[in-house]
DNA sequence: CGTGGCCTTGAAGAATCTCAAATAATGTGG
DNA sequence: CCACATTATTTGAGATTCTTCAAGGCCACG
């Protein structure tokens, strides 16, 4: 539990003051240590990540059939692997609380990350089409999830037409999400590529309650690379190029971005 | 309809007779005609493609069910889109004859491909996710489709277990399937993706009953360079280069490959 | 206080892209 | 059916980007 009390928040320093992150906190060991020991029946109705997670969007008379749904919470710690490829696909998995990569091992013992998954979002569809996972998944941090029976989930999305649309919605989210990540590696230049990755992981956040403007990151330079297709090298020189063209501030794994339209523009230079 | 009479196979010239192409028949313009004009009642328990779209998989109670999904044709033109972006979502479209393109429009005018799609495929599932398509779907040859209403599909899942898990899977597969699109964006060189790009049209080519070894390109250099995130230049070089390696034939978009093995292993150097 | 993991930075090399030109195939309109 | 415009493809040469190899720094941890 100790590995997450990393970078103590040291910003004060150099950040400064103006730039208020409004309603927000940064997301730190503390916060996610306050959501950690409780027991509660596990219900999503009164989970913190409704808005988020599964019940996303669901009313009343279908939301109290969620809580039908009966399932277990897991805790996974850092660096452990909460399912591996090829592993028999049994449970979805709703994050809780802590960051997890999904990667492939490739044939040469490389390693291919797929994506990185943060609180109320899903993991594990990419089992269905096969019944074993298509990929691993790791926690980046000390992490919890709800495990999910999937035939179960089969279950529930019979008995209600909107249960139904909001899971098939959700799988259908994965396959717009990676459309998107395949845009990004197949026609950008490593800044865009990074400058994606950064908007796109300050507006998750956002939407969690934190900080958009400044975070810390639970990967590292080589998982960075390994998603968006270029060296780790490669990404630490970015990340410095856009420290120079102050677009951020970065130290380590903490960043703050200082010229969001900025970056923006660099991901999307608007005509040629 | 002339526009699918292109290049008359007229490979004998410089192809080996040896390889010899069993059961197989090359996909030409005559094979589609003759799937064409026929208006029989539109079932899939009937269909020549039930064992690779929708039906695949199913035994004959759930099967039966399948046939009181009700939905039409359509024709789409070479060249011609079946849906673009941002257009409401109302229906599932599974490829009946032809192939179609998804793409979409990048900020800047040029076009990102992010799939081909053959005969059983299906088309839209990212438009579940918002109600909207969120790519568009274009002909490359002139193709017909059925057009299923989602609501119906909905309908139907809810009726029976299997057919639930038939459309998740399929959905699911379309996660798989981009999952291993990106491993080739992000992190193979160019003679990797274009080998890795054959090998799984040839694949699917056999899957048809078409010859896994000799085939026609229905897309452009540039469509395959935007697919696999290269540029045309380079896919044509790279083409020459697999010429050269005796790996293929390349007349334009008429290709033979003749050393499967090494095309395998350029794809998957194993260990290096 | 030394070790190992992670990150940064430099320099050289390789892969890919850009620009440019030539060729071939296709379609258009007389 | 021909001249012409158009598009797709191939190929070369130089520019650019990214990777590879190498070295050094920082930091947490034992």
């Amino acid at each position: 539990m100790t590995e997450l009390a990393t970078v103590p928040v040291r910003l004060g320093s150099r950040a400064t003051s103006a730039a208020a992150p409004h309603r927000s906190r940064i997301a730190t060991a503390e916060t996610l240590a306050a959501l950690r020991p409780t027991s509660l029946p596990t219900q999503c109705s009164n989970c913190h990540l409704k808005d988020l997670c599964l019940p996303c969007g669901m009313e009343e008379p279908d939301l109290e059939r969620l809580d039908e749904l009966r399932f277990g919470r897991r805790r996974v710690r850092s660096g452990d692997a909460l399912y591996h490829a090829g592993e028999r696909f049994q449970f979805v998995y709703a994050v809780r609380a802590g960051t997890f990569k999904s990667s492939l091992a490739l044939a040469d013992g490389r390693e291919q990350v797929s994506g990185f998954h943060m609180a109320g979002e899903l993991m594990g569809l990419d089992g269905v089409a096969n019944g074993q996972h298509a990929s691993s998944a790791t926690a980046l941090e000390d992490a919890e999830v709800c495990a999910i029976p999937h035939a179960h989930l089969n279950d529930l999305a019979r008995s209600s037409t909107k249960m139904q649309m909001v899971i098939s919605r959700l799988m259908s989210r994965e396959i717009v999400r990676e459309h998107s990540l395949m845009m990004l590696l197949g026609s950008m230049n490593a800044e865009e590529r990074l400058a994606g990755f950064l908007l796109n992981l300050s507006q998750r956040l956002k939407a969690r309650g934190y900080s958009s403007q400044e975070f810390h990151l639970r990967m590292s330079r080589a998982e960075i690379g390994s998603y968006l297709g270029m060296k780790l090298e490669t990404v630490s020189r970015t990340f410095s190029a856009f420290q120079q063209q102050r677009l951020l501030e970065v130290d380590k794994r903490h960043i703050r971005i200082v010229d969001l339209d900025g970056l923006t523009r660099v991901f999307q230079p608007q005509s040629h």
